[in-house]
DNA sequence: GAGCACTGC
């Protein structure tokens, strides 16, 4: 670029220009010159030619690499590369914090500012609540859900010459959605150039999927199914040259080894039954053993396990003899304060071992640093929808294979480590091979009227990678149809069309257009719920009984006595107020300040979601929803107006008191039990309201509130 | 009568 600039022999001013440029870039191509030795030595690297070549042949790569192989930084670099490659690449995440710290290495890497921070970026990201993409930017990360909403904006991408997938052995379910589109969009006439579409996974098996892209093509594919007769109209708005050559259509495959340290294996001869005695003794076999440095990274269920543990691991330390280190205990897990998350990337005390003891949050979302030894119980808590009881539960289950290797690789990140399974090697080889895709066990609502509104006509039978369970395909249909997303022929709504553009479940989003009309009037209000209940818990974590009640005490002036409903809105509005120090405030009362934050800026982003769809009469909220005293009650109509709103939105998740003290549920006749950490917990009323059921130990409602039977015959006459 | 794996728009 400066090149250019100089051969057109610049002015003054120009010249003035480009040395600030260049001298504000130096640094910059530096850390680029540094960090090409790094990535030279990449397994990756050498592959460049072959995925480019294939590129060049294929519409479609599925690129298989493990850990440690660089394709998630190289591959969009070398695809800019490419002639074909004029516009931009889309690269998708699982994870916000990846996207966003990918895009800052490969910004790094190609020693350009990362995207707003100057017009000249070429890599950027978006994710929710957080934006950085400049004119010039060529690579873009974002989060999975991110394209989700693109596509339902530009359904043909225009903007981008190829979409990268990576991590779709995660098998969330958007990664599910984005390829049942893009598969179709590859081939499409919608557009004047072919997409190029890249699928990255870090397992080997690939098989199924490059099948399942392969069958896409309106090419005759290899098992002769989905043929079309139409294979000629799709290459119509093509002219002759524009038409990929008929090999293009196929699927290109490129595995690249990956590269980590390796990892020994230790099995267990015999099954053990107390899974918390069988790891406490191996760390300290482990500990007073191994030499340091090397810490320790143990996989258990839940955060009642990890405190038992920590509790057993700190009494039986204290009684080591002097000679043998100190070890450090630290628990992780997401509900977690980020403070107390933040300290296992501290370095340990001298002399002392950490001993992490995490959830699955460490298996993909967090990576420990310093970790040589794993210890894994081979289970973890799955969540699975039951369309027919209308609950998920949650339930400590075996791991897949591919889930007890990826923690095993959790010890050879930065030396060779060893891995001790609390399980036996036949216990192992019957785990299944791979995790059960989220679309077989979650509420598939939001993904049909996903579908619907991308205009699949027959959601039942658009081809997916895996198809769902046909019971809750039903399930979501229906539920569609009462929300009135859908007509009875199948077709969205408009109603459904506004729905299925905000960033909320259909039933939430139903809530909140119920809000906004004339009779309810209470948008403002609903929002604010609305945004507590999509975010993670605002309350902080509390470990032992005495923080309970001082809690409950903090929480007093918050708390309104007909249920969560209110009581979050009392406790947004009463921290919206707060115009000192809202920092101090929540810890005051013992509240998560982080997730407050976020509960704002869901709100923010909803209200300015519903005033661009005209959901209110005015043109602003009004802007003393958050002024006035925030503690006073509730007026007793308004509250009627909000929680029949939602009751409209969750007609399924009402229960009656029975003469035995126990809730059951309207629909179903199931009994349910309010969470303990409800404020309704305790209390009995004539019907209780609920924004979900989880089933553990027993059916457990949560975001509860009281409500009348007559409100319910007036929501349903 | 006493509890909450993990992401994401």
């Amino acid at each position: 670029m400066i090149k250019i600039v100089q051969s057109k022999k610049p002015s003054a001013s120009m010249a003035k220009d480009l040395k600030r440029k260049r001298e504000n870039d130096s640094p910059l191509q530096a850390k680029r010159l540094k960090l090409m030795v790094s990535r030279k030595e990449l397994p990756i690297w050498s592959r460049k030619d072959d995925i480019l070549g294939a590129l060049e042949k294929h519409n479609i790569l599925v690129l298989s690499g493990e850990t440690g192989s660089g394709k998630s930084t190289q591959i969009p670099q070398f695809l800019l590369d490419a002639s074909w490659c004029t516009k931009c690449v889309a690269i998708t995440q699982p994870r916000r914090v990846a996207a966003i710290s990918l895009a800052r290495r490969v910004a790094e890497e190609m020693g350009t500012p990362l995207g707003k921070s100057s017009p000249a970026s070429k890599v950027g990201y978006s994710v929710r609540f957080d934006e950085a993409i400049g004119p010039s930017t060529r690579i873009k990360y974002l989060t999975e859900g991110m394209l989700l909403q693109e596509m339902l904006r530009d359904s043909s991408f225009g903007q981008y010459s190829c979409v990268i997938i990576d991590e779709v052995h995660e098998r969330n379910l958007n990664v599910d959605l984005l390829l049942g589109f893009l598969r179709e969009l590859v081939y499409s006439k919608r557009r004047k150039q072919p997409l190029k579409l890249v699928v990255m996974s870090a397992t080997a098996d690939v098989v199924g999927i490059s099948r399942y892209l392969q069958a896409g093509s309106p090419e005759p594919s290899s098992n002769g199914d989905q043929t079309t007769e139409n294979d000629e109209q799709e290459w119509n708005g093509f002219s002759e040259n524009e038409r990929p050559a008929r090999t293009a259509s196929r699927v290109a495959l490129v595995h690249v080894e990956g590269r980590q340290y390796p990892v020994t294996l230790s099995y267990l001869d015999k099954p053990c039954d107390d899974m918390a005695q069988a790891a406490l003794e191996r760390i300290f076999l482990i500990h007073c053993k191994e030499p340091l440095p090397g810490d320790i990274l143990v996989f258990l269920t839940g955060q009642d396990k990890i405190q038992q543990l920590k509790a057993s691991v700190e009494a039986f330390a204290a009684n080591l003899p002097p000679k043998i280190p100190p070890l450090q205990v630290l628990p992780l897990f997401a509900a977690l304060p980020q403070s107390a998350q933040q300290q296992i990337f501290q370095p340990a005390p001298p002399r002392t071992r950490k001993v992490i003891l995490a959830t699955n949050i460490a298996e993909t979302s967090v990576t420990v640093p310093g970790v040589r030894f794993v210890i894994d119980c081979g289970k973890a808590k799955i969540k699975h929808f039951h369309p027919k009881l209308n609950l998920d539960s949650l339930l400590i289950q075996a791991i897949s294979r591919s889930s007890a290797d990826q923690r095993k690789g959790r010890a050879g990140r930065e030396a060779p480590g060893q891995c001790y399974r609390l399980y036996t090697q036949n216990s192992y080889n019957i785990l299944e091979q791979a995790t059960s895709p989220e679309i077989l066990r979650c509420d598939l609502s939001a993904a049909v009227l996903t579908m619907i509104a991308r205009g699949v006509k027959d959601p039942f039978r658009f081809p997916l990678l895996t198809p769902p369970n046909p019971k809750s395909m039903m399930k979501a249909m229906l539920q569609l149809l009462r929300l009135e997303t859908i007509d009875s022929s199948g077709a969205i709504t408009p109603v459904g069309r506004k729905i299925a553009r905000l960033p909320l479940p259909p039933n939430l989003g139903a809530v909140i257009l119920y809000a906004a009309s004339e009779a309810s009037s209470c948008l403002a209000e609903v929002i604010d719920i609305v945004s507590c209940l999509t975010v993670e818990s605002i309350y902080q974590h509390i470990e032992t009984e005495s923080a309970r009640e001082e809690a409950l005490a903090a929480r007093g002036t918050l708390t309104r006595r007909s249920g969560d409903h209110v009581t979050l809105l009392t406790t947004i509005r009463a921290y919206a107020a707060e115009s000192t120090d809202r920092k101090a405030w929540a810890d005051a009362h013992l509240l998560s300040h982080r997730a407050l934050q976020n509960v704002l800026a869901v709100r923010k982003q909803l209200r300015a979601q519903c005033l661009s769809a005209k959901l209110l009469s005015g043109k602003t909220f009004p802007e003393d929803t958050d002024a006035g005293d925030p503690l006073q009650p509730v007026d007793e109509d308004l509250e009627a107006r909000i929680l029949k709103c939602f009751i409209r939105g969750f007609v399924d998740n009402v229960a009656k008191l029975c003469p035995n003290g126990s809730y059951k549920t309207l629909l179903g006749n199931e009994i349910v039990a309010i969470h303990p950490g409800s404020v309704l917990f305790g209390r009995k009323v004539e019907m209780i309201l609920y924004n979900e059921l989880v089933f553990t130990s027993k059916a457990y409602a949560r975001g509860v509130s009281a409500v009348r039977v007559g409100w319910l015959e007036e929501v349903w006459p």
